[in-house]
DNA sequence: GTATAATGTCATCGTACGCTGACATTCGGC
DNA sequence: GCCGAATGTCAGCGTACGATGACATTATAC
């Protein structure tokens, strides 16, 4: 699965918490948290601190990994490299950009 | 990569970060926070806001990927919680120091 | 040498965090 | 009908967030 926002993590725990036949009492206690924290972050509660939820995610044995983006460019009508190491960005930068 | 602490989330953003050329300041306004907070979020603040992160990663062009944990421990195979994670200690630290 | 950029650190401030405790609602089982 | 579990929501509170602005340190360029 793809995590692009709160709301898709939220709903990922929902889903593993079930998977696991956990209710959220359970699942708070596991995790350290409160009940309400749980129901929150479920909801896709935006400014939730990233320690607990990777506490979250570890507990409900949800392995999280990270790669660059596939060549995605739905918009733009210039150019957004995004992927490949940027040399001539790096070059600017390194002589003091301007922009 | 894979993602389990504040700390490797830091580690990868300013890989990324520096690979793209970027320096702090024009990566904080492109998310559209703090260069204080990219600071922090570099070294591995735990509190950090899930939202602000989530943000700053798809900048970057890092795609988050979630799966389930691989099959680690199988003891006795019956249909029990997959997942053995050592909740005690998890708690203890968590309940113990905020800091 | 000086000047500039990049990074790290500090203090202050308004805001929202996460926790406790309580209550409402919706279930399923008696 | 009632009762208990599970979930959602609210108010209160102490604490830390993230923003701003300033300053220090370390390069790098002139």
């Amino acid at each position: 699965m793809l995590i692009r926002t709160p709301a898709d993590l939220g709903a990922l725990i929902r889903d593993r918490r079930m998977k696991l036949g956990l209710d959220q009492k359970s699942l708070a206690h596991k995790v350290g948290v409160s009940r309400q924290w749980i129901v929150a972050v479920e909801h896709g509660k935006p400014r939730a601190e990233i320690g607990l939820l990777l506490r979250t995610i570890n507990v409900l044995g949800i392995r999280l990994s990270a790669d660059q983006e596939p060549p995605v460019n739905t918009r733009d009508a210039g150019n957004t490299p995004s992927v490949d190491v940027d040399i001539d960005s790096i070059i600017a930068t390194a002589r003091g950009k301007r922009k």
